[in-house]
DNA sequence: GTGCTTGTTGGCCA
DNA sequence: GTGGCCAACAAGCA
């Protein structure tokens, strides 16, 4: 499930821990497929003792960092999850990173394995971190570098194309599609088809989708019920705007939801 | 048993 | 080298 959306409020969880000393460090699996290319075993040594200092989501990554030089980074994946549970909690079948603090217990877990932890050892920030694209929300996400990265991909589905974690990160499937059924765009258009104006509209509706998903995660703990994500994978879901039957295919090699009257290119306004 | 899943990567091919 | 496509990864569910 984790989107942009998912991954923010999954950082804020673990920051009930900020401050705190992490006393123990547990690694129940060492090897699941979320530790591949990290010396895990060398983790409770290196975090043992340090306070978790402060958090940072870009995207769909995460990092936490600890005193000084620490820095882990957590990619949930399909089904990673961050939660807090008490301080003598014992690891169970999917849990496998467990930070120990006198009053609580930071819990990574993950079932499909698909997710991915790093660490990193330095007061310099890690390359995983500082080559990430920009954020959506940040002054570097601009019409024109969105413009250039639709022209260069411009033979790939816009489904595709918006799932690019190097221009859009954060965005996945859900994301997408509610994108493309705000910006009344058919998710099979080819990226190089927009014209200027609809690739500046596509470029607003990213940047608005993300601050609202954001801000509703807050609130309601759901999304509105004028969003497509509460539709799309209903059988027989109806569009929250005209209320046809919505459409369901693999679109970019995902499972895709679009209203096919709303998002026709050539339907009027 | 089959086929599907909201993510990413590496290999293949033009 | 670049862009586009797709199978593979693991586990659970219908």
């Amino acid at each position: 499930m984790p989107e942009l959306p998912e991954v923010e409020h999954s950082r804020r969880v673990w920051d009930v821990g900020l401050g705190q000393k992490i006393l123990k460090v547990l690694v129940p699996h060492p090897n699941v497929r979320d530790f591949r290319g990290t010396e895990v075993r060398a983790l409770p040594n290196l975090l043992a003792g340090q306070v978790f200092s402060s958090s940072q989501a870009n995207g769909k990554q995460i990092v936490f960092r600890f005193g000084q030089a620490g820095w882990l980074g957590i990619h949930l994946g399909m089904s990673g999850r961050l939660t807090v549970d008490s301080a003598l909690v014992e690891p169970r079948k999917h849990d496998h990173l467990i930070l120990r603090q006198a009053k609580r217990s930071l819990v990574f877990s993950d079932q499909r394995q698909f997710g991915r932890v790093l660490f990193h050892q330095g007061i310099e920030a890690p390359d995983w971190w500082t080559r990430l694209a920009p954020p959506i929300l940040s002054d570097q996400f601009t019409v024109k570098a969105v413009s250039n990265f639709l022209l260069r991909r411009r033979g790939t589905p816009l489904k595709a194309v918006l799932q690019m974690q190097e221009r859009f990160p954060g965005v996945g499937n859900w994301m997408a599609d509610e994108i493309l059924w705000r910006a009344r765009i058919n998710p099979a258009t080819k990226a190089g088809e927009l014209e200027p104006a609809a690739a500046a509209n596509l470029w607003r509706t990213v940047r608005r989708v993300t601050r609202l998903a954001i801000a509703s995660l807050q609130e309601d703990w759901d999304y509105p019920a004028n969003w497509l994500f509460r539709h799309r994978w209903i059988d027989g879901g109806k569009c929250p705007r005209c209320h046809s039957k919505l459409s369901r295919a693999s679109i970019g090699g995902r499972t895709t939801c679009w209203c096919p009257k709303c998002q026709r290119n050539d339907a009027p306004e």
